[in-house]
DNA sequence: TTGACTAGTCACTATGCAGTGACATATACT
DNA sequence: AGTATATGTCACTGCATAGTGACTAGTCAA
């Protein structure tokens, strides 16, 4: 074919392909080089090596949903604190739900630490900030007693990690993973104490 | 050393030293031979190969924590849901945190599913409906309106990401997870959510 | 003491991997 | 047209792996 451009953008979109179905333990050069139908050669040639070319991958980074996709709304729609934070724990189960890859990474990063997974943290925690920035300020009265910053942290975790082993698990405490059914349930949790935070912050 | 059953033992010990340092992409027949300073040909001989082993070490199950070790009192000293479930769950977090070989596992059961994951998952959902069967069914009033199983499992299962997670990462949505004071303020907030459920209820 | 059994050692094959060097050929520039 | 550059191909080394067959040498029983 005779284009690098080309070639490079196959390698790369076969990274993503080869993520999803194997996930890391399933990227080699060779197999990435089957996957994308050229030569491993080419890879260190484009791209130094696997680290650098993993970098290039996810320098591409679409692989984190923008926080317009977490909220799906308007910001000026929400007026609380806890409809926020509803929007923002439902967001971020239905856009981690929809991203395979994503979902892959973020348990290599279990995995694995270095300065590419390292750097994705960083990412991420500083969207997390952000995030934080946004929520109104206004903790309530008793605002002092409740550590929503942790209470966010211990849910988000939980879905995430849901999410996560919804790869290799159908149920987890009796939450059926592989029917939207179940899906709902948690939500109907978040929405549940998010309404508990509202009405005692 | 001409003794076939400390030879064994030899190897089982050396799975769970490897993959508490390796983690299971580390766990290979070499490399086991080499951390149980033995041949590996009587991984072979004695287990069958490495599925085997593995099941084998398994079977010792001495990973997973006991309903007596989740609690650490007497049963009857609790007498509200939320006073156990807040128990019960901080438990979890406790009991995970000092398990380094149990992390590993449900690290390792995030990426494959096999025979012996499966059987795990089954065990410990076993587990999680006996715990539920335990819990005291007084749901309140308003009890059908709360997902209290939902609830818990998405919990259960954000403290369990957050402990798999501090492995590769320092921090998560701002809660320090190299210091026992980010711990804390997750016990915290587990305690501030079931009080909110408590009355509630 | 002899013979059967078995724990442990060694050497080997086959396979897959990461990485490199040499080469062929299409494209672009002069 | 001729040449340089760079794209792509092929063959190879070196290394680690899983798994097997043959051997040695303790141990135990008759």
């Amino acid at each position: 074919m005779r284009d690098r451009d080309k070639t490079s953008q196959k390698i790369l979109q076969a990274v993503g392909r080869l993520l999803a179905r194997a996930g890391f333990a399933g990227i080699g050069v060779n197999a990435l080089a089957r996957e994308a139908g050229i030569d491993k050669v080419l890879i260190y040639r484009y791209f130094g090596g696997l680290p650098e070319l993993l970098r290039a991958f996810a320098e591409k980074g679409d692989f984190w949903p923008t926080i317009g996709q977490l909220l799906q709304r308007p910001l000026a729609d929400f007026h609380s604190l806890a409809e926020m934070g509803e929007a923002l724990l439902k967001g971020h189960l239905r856009e981690l739900r929809r991203r395979p890859v994503t979902q892959e990474i973020m348990r290599w990063e279990l995995h694995e630490r270095n300065e590419l997974t390292e750097e994705l943290a960083r990412y991420r925690e500083r969207q997390g900030i952000e995030i934080m920035d946004l929520l109104p300020k206004t903790p309530g009265p008793r605002g002092a007693a409740f550590d929503y910053a942790a209470m966010a942290a211990l849910i988000h975790a939980g879905l995430t990690y849901l999410v996560l082993r919804s790869k290799t698990a159908d149920v987890y405490m009796g939450v059926d993973l592989t029917d939207e059914a179940g899906w709902r349930r948690l939500e109907n949790a978040i929405s549940g104490l998010l309404a508990l935070l509202e009405k005692a912050g």
